[in-house]
This record gives structure tokens, C-alpha cells and sequence, in this order.
DNA sequence: ATTGAGAGTTTTTTT
DNA sequence: AACTCTCAAT
């Protein structure tokens, strides 16, 4: 009955998907059917009778169950099981036993920005000497706690850790803050329901008994926390189905554990083990070269990967002169196969470590009008101006938001300054109060002039009125916050050029409003509207079907394919990231993304590095990754770029493979011509000239804007930069002289 | 109170 | 280079 549904499997694959009861634990390789395992196996639960609503199916991004809801449905049409990820998961869950963890069922849920909001201000409230760490800093130990299961009451410093001890005083004070405020950080939300699954075994009772059959996808990434989760609810009814790759675990650093998923059988004895094996993504070349990469970790499962695939192309190792020959070269070879008719955009994705390596191919692909998308960039919701729009609906939603309050009080600019803020606080503090409580009894705060209480009293209004205006849709109360509380009309008047931009991404936070309200019909919120946007992120933003090339960092190409792959900037201290030299699991990290990132290639690779590159402002002699050094060679074509300078790299001499040397780009770049490192190049052209010799209202030529006035300076020697008026729609544009082909005219 | 220029600092990756 | 923070001018 089901061989409509098996027939499409292998022997491998099979197995996974008829497994029905008892912990079973997939180990799939890149490319091997993955989601098609535990979709199939979804269809297959639902065929035998199982009902939908006890399947529960966990992911780590958003991204990664829409896709699998999709495929369910197209195999059972109108199922409804429940995908999705960990913390929407949490957030529904706690939403409903709120109460029980000492929140109220509207909490705020923070991101990041949020969280440390709160944070700086707890830190600063205590007065706090951070000494020589940041904030940041504390945020994250906060949250390697939380992701530990460590509340403030068991958190206990490691003897002699000046960073735990900060930790041990502030952690307390931070959870109080966001308690009070009715919010919850990420952490929060999945500490929380570990918690309670803890403290209450009524409800993980009914949890385990409602999901009788819970699968977790990407379990090599899963933390403490969530190992807890997924087993107190496959106590009674273990039928736990985890699936993932210890070779694809690159969250390390968020906490995620690579034991939950090396221990597994261990943790489940009579666990059944299938592992998938079978690439039918790649080249044999590419798995080839992925495989021999990763063989040099040391913690790992070994894997044999074979697939039936062709041999395909050698993987393409080139040597760049520097970081802007490396991205006119990609978007060359890109256009050319366009041109040619070979490859459409879509087929081709640039991945770097960075985002910050984004620029250049950003720059490349646009002067040759090739289509492309970025993941990432500044998140649209991360934007300060979404941000703005949206802590006004936070604070809506749960007046004791005291983070949105902040940020709102005075977005756009209604004349309450810090001082007036900082009393309202200590008032607040001293009473108990939240912040808007606090505002609707300025009156009584002594210190505060009559203009002051009336700023404060005219707010309070407004909240009131929006808040009696927040019955109808979503898109509907924030068109009133903009109007009302006056923010458009701000950002309309407003000089700058960016803030036509916000504008426009304004208006574009209204239709996502707009789509949220249509699609969710009856059911929509302002609080699913809050808890959607605060749980998405850029990455599930990525349009496959658009016609494009896919930029992104090797994190965010985790799960996808792509037929040409280009993986940029191969150097030491950016892949593997300096941060991991020193840690050998940090390293094997690094070399797993690498691998992620190699795996993704369906017919073509490219590897690639400069031998100069722009960092940070600053021109910089390379050092190879060292994992280029760990490549099979046979598989290789070794290039070297006839504007690399000297240096032949230590794994270019000894090759057996055919070298061959990347000859004068027709596009050659117009600025400069030698082989000789272009920053002394570019001095020597332009003679004696030094950045001293620039001076305020100097005419000056730039050959991309034209003729304009240096109406600022600043810095001096190599740092010295200036702004320059170039009038007209160009207007001003900042400049490190040292770094750009500015002249005086 | 608000604004903007200048100085100082920095980031890996994301729910 | 891009971001945030600080401080002085308005």
C-alpha cells in the first residue's frame, strides 16, 4: 500500500523512513536525502493511521520547516503537523503555562539588540565596573549559562574567572530586569520550558503524550537545553527520530554540543542507527575533495561518502592577486557563462566566512548587471527603524516592555532627554513601577519642570489611544503608529538621505504587516505578528526561485545546493577565523564549515584566496588557509593568478597535478597594472603626493564621482580621511586619502 | 534638548 | 570601512 511512497528509496533510506517505533537515529551525509527521509517518514507515520497532531517535527531555522511543511503536504495534502523550530516551539508552549515560570502569557520575547538593552542598563543601574570586558561579553556567558541550564540561583563561577564573577553578580540582576518587564531572551525561551518540563511532570506528561512521535532535524547542533527538551518528551512514548551530520555541526559556539548527537546511543541503548551515505548532490571530485578535508578531524564519526554521480571537473584552487581581482574574476566567469547560455544566475552562490567579505562581489556583479542576492546584509528586521515602529507594538502588547519603552520614549525626538529619563527610572526603581507606569505619575516626581511632566503626560496619552486603537489588523494599528505618534512624519522631514530609505523600509514593514494579516486571517495578533517577527531571521528570507546569484556566509549556506559554488577568501585567521587558532575544537569547527560550504557544490567548485587583501581598511600580505593544504591534489586545478607577486604557496610547488597560470583578465582593472602590492603602487603614481598635502576647500577629482570640495578632514598620516562635497545627487562621500585615487583638481 | 562632527572601536557565525 | 560613542555647538 505505502510502494508508491517506498518505491522512490533506497535500501538505506527505506529502513529510516519505516522505522515507527523506538528511538532511531539517522546519520546523514551532505546531499543524502535528509529531508526527504523524514518527510517520507511523516507520510509514512500518517498513512498507517498515526494522527497528525502527535507528530512533532523540531528544526533550527524556520527556513528548514517551512520546507519540510511544504513537502509533507505535497505528499499528504492537509496534514497538520506541527513543524517548526525549537524556540517557536517553546514560545507556543510557554505561552500557555506562562504563569507557571512567573511570566504573563503576553511576554515580550527579546532579540538580541533587546537583550542587551536590558542588559547595559542593568549593568549600569548596579554600577557595575566591567573592567576590561564588554557587554557583549557578559551576554554571552549569560547565555552559555542559560543554554547549560544554569539559572542565576545555580550559577556558579569557575574559582578565579574574573568574567564569572561578573557573571554571578549580574546574571541575577539581568533575569530580575527581564522578569519585570514580562520578557524573555532567546535563551529564556527554551530554558524556561526545559524548566518546566522539569518542575511539573503533569505537563511534560501530557507534552510526551500529545507528541508521540518528535523528530529533530540537525541534532549535531541541538545544546543542552534542547537535548532536554526533546527527551523529557519522549519519556513514556520514545520515539524519538533524530537526524544530522557531526560533520556539519558549525553552532559550537552557541552552545550546541556535538555529544548530544556522538552520545546518542548511548543515551537511547536500543536506538536504531541508519546511515545515509549515498551523496547524490555532488561530483565524485567534490565529494572527494570534501571528504579528504574532513578526515582530518579528530572528532568525528567516520563516514564512507561515495556517490553514483559523475567524476565531474577537477575543483578549481585559485590564487588571486588580491581580494578585487578575486571578485572581478567570479562575476567574469559568471557572466560569461551566462552569456554563453551555459548557467542562469540562480545556478551560482559566493560563500565567505564573513559578511564584511561581501562588498567586493556585491560590487563586481552589479557593474556587470548581474542579478544577485545577498543573505544578510543588515537584517530587515534588525533595521533601526523597523525596530523603532515595532517596540511601539511591544509596548502595546505588554506595557511592562520597559526595553521598548526606552527605545520609544523619545522616537522621533519629543523632547525628553536622558536626565528626564533617568529620574523617571530611579523613580520607577524606587516604587516598583514600570517605566510607562512610572511616566503616567511624572506628576509626581519633584524634579521634573511642568514642560517635562506634560511631555511625559502627552505620551502617556498617545500610548492610551493607540492602545484603544489596537483591535483591528495589524497592518491597520501600525499605519496609526506611524501617524500618530508622528515617526513618519519625521523621518519625511528629515534631511538625511538614509532616512528615505527608512521610509521605504517603512512602508515595506506595512505590507509584511499586510501579508501577515491575509495569511493569517481570524487568528492574527499583534502578538503572533511580535512573536513572528522576533523569531525570523534573513536567512529564511532566501528566495531559491528568484533567477539570481545567492551570496551568503558558509553559516547561512547550511541545507542548500547550488551547481557552481565559489568559496572566497580562503586565508588563514578568516577560514578557519583567527578566533579558533588556539582551540583545536574551534578549529575542527572551522574546517566543518569549510566542508558545509564544499558540499553545497552540485557540478562546479571553485576554492579561492588573494594574495593581498582589504580588511578593515587596511591592505594585508595573506597567509593560505591551512586547509587548502589538506586537499587531495589529484583532484585539483592548481591556479595562480600572473599578478600574484612572488609568493609561490608552499602547496603550489610540490603538486603533481597540472599548474596552470590565470593570464591578464580582459577586464583588466583600471587602476593598476604591475604585479607589485597595489598600495605602493598606487603611492608611487601619484608621486609625492601625501594625505597631508589635502586641505580644507581644495578642489579635488575623483575618477568615479568627478570634481568636488573637501569640506572636512580628519586624522592624519595614513589615516587622514576626507569628506567631499561632490554636489548634486552624488553629495558627500567620506574617504581615506591614503586608500583612494583622490587628486586635487 | 538636539544635532553633528570627530574620535575610538571593531564582529565570525544566528534562533 | 563601518559602526558606536562622546563631546561640543546650536
Amino acid at each position: 500500500m505505502h510502494d508508491d511512497l517506498l518505491a522512490r528509496l533506497t535500501p538505506a533510506q527505506r529502513e529510516a523512513v519505516t522505522h515507527v517505533e523506538g528511538p532511531l537515529l539517522v546519520l546523514a551525509g551532505p546531499g543524502s536525502g535528509k529531508t526527504r527521509v523524514i518527510t517520507y517518514r511523516i507520510a509514512y507515520l500518517l498513512r498507517l493511521g498515526i494522527p497528525d497532531t502527535s507528530i512533532l517535527g523540531l528544526t533550527f531555522t524556520n527556513k528548514a520547516a517551512q520546507e519540510m511543511q511544504s513537502r509533507v503536504q505535497q505528499l499528504v495534502p492537509g496534514a497538520r503537523v506541527w513543524l517548526g523550530t525549537f524556540h517557536r516551539f517553546a514560545a507556543q508552549t510557554l505561552r500557555k503555562y506562562a504563569n507557571l515560570v512567573g511570566l504573563e502569557s503576553h511576554f515580550t520575547i527579546y532579540d538580541k539588540d533587546d537583550s542587551l538593552r536590558a542588559l547595559r542598563s542593568v549593568i549600569a543601574d548596579a554600577r557595575i565596573d566591567l573592567g576590561s570586558y564588554s557587554p557583549e561579553a557578559v551576554a554571552h556567558a549569560i547565555s552559555g549559562a542559560k543554554s547549560a541550564l544554569l539559572t542565576p540561583q545555580n550559577y556558579e563561577p569557575r574559582d578565579g574567572s574574573p568574567l564569572g564573577e561578573l557573571v554571578a553578580r549580574i546574571y541575577p540582576l539581568y533575569q530580575e530586569r527581564l522578569r519585570r518587564s514580562n520578557a524573555v531572551d532567546f535563551d529564556d525561551l527554551l530554558m524556561y520550558l526545559a524548566l518546566l518540563l522539569r518542575q511539573s511532570p503533569e505537563i511534560r506528561h501530557r507534552l510526551d503524550a500529545t507528541f508521540r512521535f518528535v523528530m529533530v532535524d540537525e541534532y549535531q547542533d541541538t545544546n543542552l537545553v534542547q537535548y532536554a527538551i526533546a527527551r523529557a518528551i519522549s519519556v513514556e512514548y520514545p520515539n524519538l527520530a533524530v537526524t544530522g551530520d557531526p560533520d556539519q555541526s558549525i553552532y559550537g559556539w552557541r552552545g550546541a554540543n556535538l555529544n548530544n548527537i556522538l552520545e546518542f546511543e548511548k543515551d537511547f541503548p536500543n536506538v536504531r542507527v541508519v546511515r545515509l551515505e549515498q551523496n547524490y548532490r555532488s561530483t565524485k571530485r567534490i565529494l572527494a575533495v570534501a571528504a579528504k578535508l574532513i578526515a582530518h578531524n579528530v572528532r568525528r564519526k567516520e563516514k564512507d561518502l561515495f556517490t553514483d554521480n559523475e567524476e565531474g571537473r577537477p575543483v578549481r584552487l585559485v590564487t588571486y592577486a588580491d581580494n578585487q581581482e578575486e571578485a572581478e574574476d567570479i562575476a567574469e566567469q559568471i557572466a560569461r557563462a551566462i552569456q554563453r547560455g551555459e548557467r542562469r544566475p540562480r545556478d551560482f552562490a559566493i560563500f565567505y566566512r564573513m559578511n564584511a567579505l561581501s562588498r567586493g562581489f556585491e560590487i563586481a556583479l552589479r557593474e556587470r548587471g548581474i542579478p544577485y542576492q545577498i543573505v544578510n546584509g543588515v537584517e530587515f528586521f534588525q533595521r533601526k527603524e523597523i525596530k523603532d515602529v515595532i517596540a511601539y507594538l511591544q509596548l502595546i502588547n505588554n506595557p511592562r516592555d520597559d526595553v521598548a519603552f526606552l527605545r520609544v520614549i523619545n522616537t522621533p525626538p519629543r523632547s525628553i532627554g536622558e536626565t528626564s529619563v533617568r529620574r523617571l527610572r530611579e523613580f520607577a526603581a524606587a516604587h516598583g513601577l514600570c517605566l510607562l507606569e512610572a511616566a503616567r505619575r511624572a506628576d509626581a516626581i519633584p524634579e521634573f519642570s511642568l514642560r517635562t511632566m506634560g511631555a511625559f503626560r502627552a505620551f502617556v496619552n498617545l500610548y492610551d489611544r493607540l492602545v484603544a486603537a489596537a483591535q483591528g489588523s495589524v497592518e491597520e494599528l501600525l499605519g496609526l503608529v506611524l501617524t500618530e505618534t508622528g515617526y513618519r512624519e519625521y523621518l519625511e522631514r528629515s534631511q538625511h538621505m538614509e532616512d528615505q530609505e527608512r521610509l521605504a523600509n517603512i512602508e515595506e514593514l506595512l505590507t509584511v504587516a499586510r501579508q501577515f494579516d491575509e495569511r493569517s486571517g481570524e487568528a492574527a495578533s499583534l502578538e503572533s505578528f511580535l512573536e513572528e517577527t522576533s523569531l525570523v531571521s534573513d536567512t529564511d528570507a532566501l528566495d531559491e526561485s528568484a533567477d539570481r546569484v545567492t551570496l551568503m556566509t558558509l553559516h547561512a549556506s547550511k541545507g542548500l545546493e547550488f551547481p557552481v559554488v565559489f568559496l572566497v577568501a580562503c586565508e588563514q585567521g578568516i577560514l578557519p577565523h583567527e578566533r579558533s587558532r588556539n582551540d583545536m575544537d574551534e578549529l575542527e569547527e572551522e574546517r566543518r564549515l569549510m566542508f558545509v560550504g564544499i558540499t553545497r557544490a552540485k557540478q562546479e567548485l571553485q576554492i579561492s584566496m588573494a594574495e593581498y587583501r582589504d580588511f578593515r581598511g587596511q591592505r594585508k600580505l595573506t597567509i593560505p588557509s591551512q586547509f587548502l593544504m589538506e586537499l587531495p591534489r589529484e583532484h585539483l586545478e592548481i591556479i595562480t593568478s600572473s599578478r600574484v607577486a612572488t609568493r609561490p604557496a608552499s602547496w603550489v610547488g610540490t603538486s603533481p597535478a597540472p599548474q596552470s597560470v590565470f593570464r591578464g583578465s580582459t577586464w583588466e582593472a583600471p587602476r593598476r597594472s604591475s604585479a607589485v602590492p597595489p598600495s605602493s603602487s598606487r603611492r608611487a603614481e601619484s608621486g609625492a603626493l601625501t594625505p597631508d598635502d589635502f586641505v580644507l576647500n581644495m578642489p579635488v577629482v575623483h575618477p568615479r564621482y568627478g570634481v568636488g570640495r573637501i569640506v572636512a578632514l580628519s586624522g592624519s598620516g595614513d589615516a587622514r580621511k576626507a569628506t567631499v562635497d561632490f554636489g548634486g545627487a552624488i553629495g558627500k562621500m567620506k574617504f581615506i586619502l591614503s586608500q583612494s585615487p583622490l587628486r586635487p583638481k
